[in-house]
DNA sequence: CAGTTTGGTGAACGGTGTAAACCGTAAACG
DNA sequence: CGTTTACGGTTTACACCGTTCACCAAACTG
């Protein structure tokens, strides 16, 4: 509250104090410790955590509320992470290959959850409405929406494909364009083109349709395998990007990624 | 496995061994019992539901193996309810509109899932990877599956929409549609005519797509609540199915259904 | 009737999240 | 500088969880 000449506590580099230093490297430990178990397979618990870094499990209350605080921080950190993946995969592209790094992107997620189902079920099939204040704010922020919010915004940008008029909106569609609840960086982007959110959020749904379907098995497994029920939604859904054209060559993008496992 | 005259153990009507309808009757206990606890928000737990029913925790391992294995079962029972509900909702309209039937039931699916989201996340979002065999075996028996792909059934019984031919599909989804591993009454379905599955799939597919973010809550709350994305899905997946004209109709019906709650 | 199966109990083990009391030490303050 | 505060940890304890085991009574079976 003082402005006073003091350690300036919120410079961006790193001139906290000590305690804020030791502070912040606690908390990610606990996030990589966490992960890690989870990537060997081992439930995520308060004790686990805390034993694995040598401490005991009351310690832990002093970083986080709650176990459920716990999960939240880790999903939260776990989506940054497989969104730096999403970000790699489209980064094997051309800077304006739009198209393509979208779909690249939309490719590597869906094999991050294939891969990883319990980390995907932690970031997204956790059900958000309970303790909606913190946790729904968080949602706004989802490193992966942001990504992919962002590639179809670049899309557009340089193809200018058709995108619907706010008038044509449902209301609750175009109050939710207008003020976006959800992962989308909008603000320069004019209240007129809008529409182009609704057709993120459209995108959005199938995607995640497909995905979670997938990896929560109830689809044939054949299908899983080949992905086909995936390059069939992203071909479906290519002509509202204004991409037709670009099918059959997004699709051996996808393949090519299946292959690869 | 013998033949003789005796108090016939197969018998559909009721004639088991006592026992044997002690034993059913329990079983049925404890499924209501558990969704009993469910209903009222509280923990489903091998001790709960045993307390409940004036018995021990142990007790219940005479009848389930393990925690998982009653799981299971409740989210059986959870899938038969609910899938009465939905074709209750469809008998609300009359046998020959066939396409009401559906949309009504994909409907009623949708308002179930957002009222009851830990029963929907029991039984649509967990993961069937693990434990293949009997898991998997019960996917294919699951029956809000065979309601509506019965319903698409008999919907293009009546009116004969197009369908993919087999000779187009993909190698994985004409196995799949051959000999099918998700639930699905395609016995008297000819062989040339499978292609029809492949729209059950892809059905499926954008139902559950949509259902699972709006109870996951990764949708933007507003956009929820008037079930927009849900009416935009539906009236997109609409042509599939010949209905293009009876998009408007088909709306109506889904928006009663929504301002009811 | 004797024998076996069935369905229950109670105690116990190892695990969980969480609350309370306690304490040394590092930071902040007069 | 010394004093005080607050931070970050420990121990202990509680209530719950799934699961196993030994035991037992009642019910069926030959």
């Amino acid at each position: 509250m003082s402005t006073d000449v003091q350690p300036t506590p919120a410079s961006p580099a790193s001139p906290q104090t000590r305690r804020e230093r030791q502070r912040e490297a606690t908390y990610d430990e606990i996030t990589r410790t966490s992960r890690t178990l989870l990537a060997e397979g081992s439930e995520l618990s308060l004790r686990a955590v805390a034993s694995r870094m040598g401490m005991t499990a009351p310690a832990l209350y002093r970083y986080v509320a709650s176990y459920q605080e716990l999960v939240d921080l880790v999903a939260f950190e776990i989506d940054r992470a497989a969104t730096e993946r999403f970000a790699a995969a489209a980064d094997t592209l051309p800077e304006d290959d739009y198209a393509g790094r979208l779909v690249l992107s939309a490719t590597e997620f869906r094999m991050w959850a294939l891969g990883n189902p319990r980390e995907f079920g932690m970031v997204f099939a956790n059900p958000i409405a309970e303790a909606a204040c913190t946790r729904r704010e968080m949602l706004t922020q989802v490193a992966s929406g942001h990504l992919m919010t962002g590639q179809m915004r670049a899309l557009w940008d340089h193809n200018h494909h058709a995108i619907p008029s706010l008038d044509e909106l449902p209301p609750s569609v175009r109050e939710s364009v207008l003020d976006p609840l959800i992962p989308a960086k909008v603000d320069d982007l004019p209240l007129e083109d809008r529409g182009l959110v609704w057709l993120y959020q459209q995108g959005w749904t199938t995607l995640y349709g497909v995905v979670a379907l997938e990896v929560f098995g109830h689809m044939d497994p054949r299908v899983i395998e080949s992905g086909d029920m995936f390059v069939h939604v992203v071909r479906e859904f290519a002509p509202k990007l204004g991409l037709a054209d670009d099918a059959d060559r997004l699709e051996e993008m996808i393949r090519q990624r299946i292959a690869r496992g």
